[in-house]
DNA sequence: AGCGTGACGAACT
DNA sequence: TAGTTCGCCACGC
């Protein structure tokens, strides 16, 4: 079933996100040619294909963590960052740069 | 069909 | 540096 919305091509685009890194809304949203950075988070939350796309490894361009709808909210987030190798310090990505996957 | 909200981002004050 | 405003797209009411 494909849409027409920038919903598919996020899903697709945080699948190819490898564990251990993280990108930004920022980054899809170019990747994607369109300034719509909100409609990213909304196809993260609506997500349909839920485990099957990570979207807690998408956090704000700032190198904040960000929002997460999730059981827990942003605490299981960054929990789940942790676990995959990324610290998280004070809601804040460390060597952001680094873990940064950029398309 | 229209309005308000939201897991954002960049610019402005 | 921090807080506010505008832009952009999808979704709920």
């Amino acid at each position: 079933m494909k849409e027409n919305n920038l919903n598919e091509k996020v899903w697709q685009l945080m699948k190819k996100i490898p564990r251990g890194r993280v990108t930004t809304y920022g980054m899809i949203g170019r990747k994607l040619r369109t300034k719509a950075y909100r409609a990213v988070g909304q196809a993260c939350k609506k997500n349909p294909y839920a485990p099957h796309v990570p979207c807690h490894r998408i956090v704000e361009s700032n190198g904040k963590v960000g929002n997460y709808s999730g059981r827990g909210g942003v605490a299981r987030k960054i929990e789940l960052l942790k676990k995959e190798g990324i610290k998280v310090k004070d809601k804040r990505v460390e060597n952001f740069e680094k873990v940064l996957y950029k398309f």
